[in-house]
DNA sequence: TTGAAAGCGTTACCAA
DNA sequence: TTGGTAACGCTTTCAA
């Protein structure tokens, strides 16, 4: 920055100035800029994050990066987030709380603007640390009871409670369940949950339920759970899935068996992926708003910084919709 | 720091020290750690970097965060990089250069140690800025003829070329080729630039090249490019798609229009997505290894940083493997 | 509109 | 093994 004032023959803090879009002559501005072009300058991040005692960072940190779901998330709050100046940095936990504390700890060194987690299930020391550190928090992707501090989702359990209802709304009593195996994905647990709650409610049968495959469950997990499935409960009407990728796996092994979807078994799926939309037959599903979570947590993040020195409220849980979408499959 | 100094009753040098596990006697380092917990220390990431002159940025750059490809890079990008304590600083180009130079702009304000880009197509401003910052530059999923630094990829002609030849083998020689209508996707441009070599040296008709949808193609694209072919060249006996997302939206067209996938026409895609794997029929492929590619990058990465200060030499091209799939479709 | 000085929180360097 | 001092490159603050 010395190099450049010197080429421009101004001071630094006037450099500083222009490249900051503050007050200054416009003959000023235009030798600073062309010292600036002439020499390559790039401003360091680091000095002007440490002098100003603020970075331009927000953390996003998400169960997998390679889930449509969330890419769609992040793209959602880019789209709100960049405008703003703000930089995302971007953390994939793989479904893992230890993961999470450690990437919690690590973005927390860059002292970001906001923290954007996903779900409600931290570690005690993640809670603590955010706790500690005052930077704004935004869950994401579901309504926790007790939230950190921002929430912006829905609850997956009265999600799937709602497909439960379509599927018997169609004439259907046994209806089975095919989730993963593991229960780090809170969100499936709660679809679970909610198949099981409104199963009950309706008095079907709560049984039907196959668990296999890691988190995130995907498309080659399906198969083997509808064959599982099949195999134990030969008399299944309709089949509920964790997501679309496991329904469009469970409908491809019917397809291989000669079952006909849904004249012989109803497939619904969850989360209104691309694939359910293009695949044949067209998969029924609950759709979520996955970019819209993310422009909602976005606002909520842009509001809470705002109101940090404006002294406005923020709004502490943003409830998104989700709406069950009939296909072909069910 | 100064307050877990104080605590500690040690110099801020000490805990520093502790900090980044450098020599001091064992009762020094537990009592410092025991202030840092006990105040919930978290050291500043700028002010470090500021000092030291070197942060733990690696910088990457990917078209596309949804595309399963690209987050399976950046995925093993992490598995290399993050235990060597470096930290992934993710941008999605969303297949512009513009926004691609405003990234790598705004990336080198953090001075990574190095900057990841996809392909081989960058702006002059963006070469320029690159060239001028000295950071080291990956370049992945290509194989330029003049990389900017490094790069680790593959001929994105040559195996299209090598798909043009499995199915001239398989008897076919009336072969349509499924592709975006933007020139955005260099990899995309590249697979069609292979079709039409290969096809021409083989002697086949090169016309039959749909172009529909942009960057990058999704499997929505593939059924409504699937029907133009078709009623452009009714005859054509096999089909090969940029992607395995396109050839699956492809084979769902044929489905609906009772064409049997491939007794009647043969479908073929690029990239040996999941869901070629399992849908049905299965989708003949060419498998790409994108883990593999950011592995790589990453110990090119690696590589680089330690010749840096040892001297050593860096490898500049690092060819990735690939290969035809055979499965059900073609 | 512009400039000078102080200081942000850490690490490099040298001394003890 | 430990501590003091300077410096990193910028912005804040105050003064001209």
């Amino acid at each position: 920055m010395s190099d450049v004032a010197r080429l421009a023959g101004v001071s630094k803090m006037t450099v500083s100035r222009v490249m900051a879009g503050q007050s200054a002559s416009e003959a000023t501005r235009e030798r600073v800029q062309r010292a600036i072009d002439e020499l390559g300058y790039v401003a360091d991040a680091a000095a002007g994050a440490l002098s100003s005692g603020r970075s331009s960072f927000v953390a996003v940190l998400v169960p997998s990066l390679s889930s449509s779901n969330f890419s769609d998330t992040v793209s959602g709050l880019t789209a709100v987030l960049e405008p703003q100046g703000l930089e995302l940095l971007i953390g994939d936990t793989d479904y893992l709380p230890d993961r999470e504390e450690r990437l919690v700890r690590q973005m927390l060194r860059h002292q970001p603007r906001c923290i954007a987690l996903t779900g409600s299930r931290h570690t005690a020391a993640t809670r603590a640390l955010l706790q500690r550190s005052g930077v704004p928090v935004v869950e994401m992707w579901d309504l926790p009871a007790e939230p950190i501090d921002m929430a912006v989702g829905f609850s997956n359990v009265n999600a799937a409670r709602e497909m439960v209802r379509y599927l018997a709304d169609k004439g259907h009593r046994r209806i089975g369940f095919l989730g993963g195996a593991s229960d780090l994905d809170r969100r499936g647990i709660d679809r679970l949950k909610g198949f099981q709650l409104e199963t009950k409610a309706l008095g079907l049968d709560r049984d039907r339920v196959v668990r296999l495959g890691e988190s995130p469950i995907t498309m080659s997990h399906g198969a083997p759970a509808m064959a599982e499935l099949l195999s134990r409960w030969p008399d299944t009407q309709a089949v509920m899935c964790v997501s679309d990728m496991s329904a469009f796996g469970a409908i491809m092994e019917c397809q291989r068996r000669g079952l006909r979807v849904p004249a012989d078994i109803a497939v619904a799926g969850f989360g209104n992926f691309e694939i359910g939309a293009c695949c044949h037959p067209s998969i029924t599903t609950v759709s979520v708003d996955a970019y819209g979570i993310g422009q909602r947590a976005g606002e909520a993040i842009v509001a809470a910084l705002g109101a940090a020195d404006g002294g406005g409220r923020r709004t502490v849980k943003t409830r998104t919709p989700y709406a069950v979408v009939p296909r072909e499959s069910a």
